[in-house]
DNA sequence: GGAAAATGGTTTTACATCCAACTATCCTGC
DNA sequence: GCAGGATAGTTGGATGTAAAACCATTTTCC
């Protein structure tokens, strides 16, 4: 395919028709909420993998180590409901967890079927870790937010999960 | 905290130690706007499903269709900056939507590099549907946000996106 | 008490996504 | 011009994710 057509066409001088990133037209999706909502998302993920970057743990596990902690004995099915992500995905990244020590899942004789989920000391260390991480990525976050929207913003992402989920 | 120690098992009747999602203790999430971000993009996205689930098309091929069609001759580099995702990420999108006849791939001759994306009629078509489901799943999270938070909600959003990026 | 429905978890399948390494083409400096 | 660096796109490997089919157990209801 080497278009061997030697550039009769030779437009030559022409710098280009190429898009600079700052001149994208984006259409409706300029104006649109579930689009900037994504894209604020992204963003926000990469920053806390900026800040996580030596811990070694995701957003999503994460808010599991954080839920586990704050309710000792939950569910991997009401753990999967509060953090929005679908049970089989649960299970190999809870898997990850026990695996590294972090978390513990024990039977219940009361019911066969469910696991009670806790941390370990491990666990506990790491959230710890972890939070401190998340810390500083909120404090980026505020910053960009401000002390004045911060209130209502929160307010308004709060409504979407609630009244979508 | 509950745990009454006193379950020697066979309590039987209490009804369960079980978690309902509402009582939930999210600790330092509860107030984390990274927290709700996620939450609420995860919604978003299901909702952006359960509209556009006839038409098979998610809402990141979405976005690339959209600025495809607002920007013909992008390449997949710039198209994915735009976006947000990674350029190997769009390999494999685009070619199944140049599979599914609804975008075209063209080379230049001034830098065989590169490609010029373009849409199909039948591309146009479908953004055209599309546009209309994401219309919908629109006047659901404005309905939501409200009128009078609309435009700080979304300056925030895409500050943080900018900002972060 | 037992069949039927519901529930907790796992497996399987199918993608989406990122990163790092790679190929092919171009651009730059000498 | 041509060697070395930049850039466009692809590939391969690893992980994350969801949906559906599935097993084991528990609950419901007659």
């Amino acid at each position: 395919m080497g278009r061997p057509s030697t550039m009769s066409k030779a437009v030559a001088r022409s710098p280009a028709p190429r898009k600079a990133a700052a001149e994208i037209d984006f259409g409706p999706l300029a104006g649109w909420i579930g689009f900037h909502l994504r894209m604020a998302q992204i963003a926000s993920f990469q920053n806390f993998g900026r800040h996580a970057r030596d811990i070694d743990l995701s957003p999503g596990r994460f808010a599991a180590l954080t839920v586990i902690g704050r309710n000792p004995g939950i569910s991997q099915t009401a753990l999967s409901k509060s953090i929005g992500s679908d049970k089989s995905t649960l299970t190999p990244a809870i898997g990850s967890l026990v695996k590294r020590n972090l978390v513990r899942r024990t039977r219940t004789e009361q019911d066969r079927r469910t696991y009670r989920l806790t941390l370990t000391p491990a666990g506990e260390k790491m959230l710890r870790d972890l939070t401190d991480c998340a810390r500083r990525h909120e404090d980026d976050l505020d910053a960009i937010v401000g002390p004045r929207e911060r209130a209502q913003f929160l307010r308004t992402l709060r409504k979407i999960a609630e009244e979508l989920g």
